[in-house]
Parts: structure tokens; sequence; C-alpha cells
DNA sequence: TTACATACATACATGCATGTTTGTTTAATT
DNA sequence: AATTAAACAAACATGCATGTATGTATGTAA
């Protein structure tokens, strides 16, 4: 059974980007073959290279089908919001953490970027998106921050860009240890005290 | 030149670790075989394999060299102290942040455990000895922060354990980030400022 | 001084991962 | 209906990494 129609064709290419999405995030990406990329989708290396140049092309067709947390966020900032910019901050902080714990795709491709895979070579499709995302996400979150100064809501003594620095680490953090052992505590109800107690400690000591 | 005395035998040793801890540091674990940590010890695979069994020993012995800011961490929390303990746990993840920054071997060898390693098998030394160094600590930072919380430095609506976990990912975070781009801030101080903001969210409302 | 062990270098054997090429079947095109 | 081209499978070629086995020179001890 060789040779099928578009839309077949097309589906082999999602079972593909699901079998290495899975496979990744198990046994890392260099612990991967494209042949057990292949044999998970139930094709052989033919498929795969077919569909993708090499693996780096397909780690790359990996992250265009998802949208990173961080992605999502960026777009909300940008649109007009109501209420004050703090609680932008959290929901959003929080947003990203729900989509972690609930969304699968999201889960694995999160924990291949933190545990997955090596930092080796800035060239790669992966590091590159995972950075430009980020720091984009940042800078915007760092107007945020200022206009909160503004509003009284963070203290004048921080520094906006290390509050955002540190509330997007604590939230990494937080994310990087979850994904080592899922048992050992529980995302959702630690990150939330955890955020909390940060924008806590942001206020003006009189307010 | 072969064969020589038995105090140039640890010094081939000693160079070879430190050309391992400085490849995979630089181009990952898997990214690195044993042919070019020889090259660049100015040996052969065969003076490797005298001193190691295989990679995962090489490894192993990375981790052995080194004591983890973590250990330390531990130890000094063991030691009967003075001050608050909220004090203890500052000075400590502060400590942890300074030695990262500054000492080249521990930088070396947590960028390699947040960076340069996949974590794809719990068999692996290199992150048993990360996660049982990192969970000791944190139990006994658990119980200091049950001591903060009685002396009321802690507010009594959080959980200590979240405070210790939360923490913990803060200053991981931090490092995380920072080993990724380390011109992108200023790690000393965004840690400090970070560090200090989470702690005053921790306080009670009225202190 | 001989005998042995140490500290490597060198050579070999194996296997696996990759990339490419070729073949085959079937949908799409005309 | 015939031709083309897509969607793979299968075979091939290459290279590298590992592990092991062997060789060899030197320190060391009896």
């Amino acid at each position: 059974m060789v040779r099928r129609t578009k839309e077949d064709a097309l589906t082999t290419r999602q079972e593909l980007l699901d079998a290495a999405e899975r496979l990744f995030s198990e046994k890392g990406v260099s612990n991967t073959s494209m042949n057990q990329v292949a044999e998970a989708a139930g094709v052989t290396r033919g498929a795969i290279y077919h569909h993708f140049e090499n693996k780096l092309d397909l780690i790359d067709a990996l992250m265009e089908r998802v949208r990173l947390p961080v992605d999502d966020m960026r777009d909300e900032l940008a649109q007009t919001y109501h209420g004050d910019p703090i609680s932008l901050l959290r929901a959003r902080c929080l947003h990203i953490i729900g989509q972690v714990q609930d969304d699968p795709h999201t889960q694995a491709l999160v924990n291949i970027l933190l545990h997955k895979c090596e930092y080796v070579d800035d060239a790669l499709p992966i590091h590159l998106r995972h950075l430009s995302g980020r720091n984009a996400c940042i800078t915007e979150c760092i107007a945020l921050a200022d206009k909160a100064k503004q509003q009284g809501l963070i203290d004048e003594k921080y520094d906006s860009k290390s509050c955002v620095v540190a509330l997007f680490s604590l939230v990494d953090g937080l994310m990087y240890n979850w994904l080592l052992d899922r048992d050992y505590f529980d995302l959702s109800t630690t990150a939330l005290q955890a955020i909390d107690t940060y924008l806590a400690g942001l206020k003006p000591r009189g307010a």
C-alpha cells in the first residue's frame, strides 16, 4: 500500500509531526532517530524525507505548528485592554501556566524546549523561535510595568525591566521544575500563590 | 611519549575532566564525542577509556568533582544559625546566584544541567544528583519556612512548601534565562531585586 | 636486573543514523 | 486512455561514534 490522495498525504504529515512531538518529548530530540519517528507514525523514513528535508526541518515544522503560550500572551497584550496593567500581567501569566498544565501539545512543546533539547547552536530554529518570542513579549510587558509604576501600582524603587524579567523567570522556573517531576507539587495552586506573592511585593509600602 | 608517573596520570585525568566540562558546556553533552574530548585534552580516546568506563562514567566523574550550589546551601542550612530564617534563606539564594555568576566551574556545570543536556532517562547520574540534591535542600527549607511562619515573618495564608518551591523556581528561572543570554540582563542586581520583592510579598499585610 | 603493572596509543570491529537514489503504486491531469 | 507526478517504500552508500583488543613504552617493585 503506497501512494494515496492529497488529504492522505497531509494526514501522514500530521502523524509524523505527532509522533515526533511525542517521541522528542519522551526521549529527547537527539536521542530520537528519524527511523523511530517514522515507525511510530507507521511509515518508513522515506515518508519523512519526502515531507521534510532533514531533522532540523522537521523540528522547524513542529515549532511552526504550535503557538507558544508566549505568542498568545503577546497578542493579547497588543490589544486594547481594560483594568489595571498588573491584573493583566497576572492573568496572562496564569493563562500560560494553565495552558502548559492542560493542553498536551503545549505541554509537550514546552517540555521539549525546557528539558528535551540541548541549546547547542543559536542557528537552531527551535531556539530562535523561543528567544525571539520571549524577548518580544518581555519588551511589551516592560511598557506595561512602566504604566503600572505611573499609576502607583509598583514601587518606584523597582526597575521595570528587572520586574518583568523576574516575573518571567518565576513562571519559567515553575514550569521547569514542574515538568521535571509533575507529582512533586501542584502547578496551578503553587503558581497562583507564587505570582500573587511576587506581585504583592511589587506594591508600594503604603498601599 | 607514552606511560608516565602516577601524578602525571592524575593530571591527565583532570585535563580530561576540564576538557569535557568545557566542551559539554559549549556544545552540549550529546553533541560532543569522546574523541573531541580526548583531542581537546591533548590525548587520544585510549586515555579516556583507561580512566573512565564510558561517557556516562565520565559525566558521573564530572558531577562528583564539583559541589553544586545547592549542596553548599544544604550544608549551611544544617548548621546552627543566628538571625531570622527569612534572612538565612535570602542569603543562601543570593549566594547561589553569586556562585553561578562568578565561579567558572559552577557556571559551566549549571549551564550543562540547564541547557546542555537532555533529561532523557532518570538513570542518568547527572539527573539523579541534580534532583536528589535539590529535593533534600527544599525539604530543609520548608522547615525554615515553617519556623518563619511561627515567628510571624510569613503570612499564615501561605503554604510553606509552595513558598519554597516558588523561591527555588525564581532562582532557577533567573539562572536559566541569564545563561541563555548573559548580556540581556545583569544577574546579580536583577536577582537581588527579585528575591527581595518575593520575600516582601510573603510578609503579613500589617508588618 | 628482571618482572610486572601502569598509562596510554593504535588498530579493529560493529552498529547506527543520516542522506540519497531508485523503484513502485496510485492519484491527478490532459 | 495515456501520461505525468505525487507519495511513499526499499535499497544503498557513507560516516561517525562507540567499545574493545592489542601493542608499547615507562615507572615500579622484588
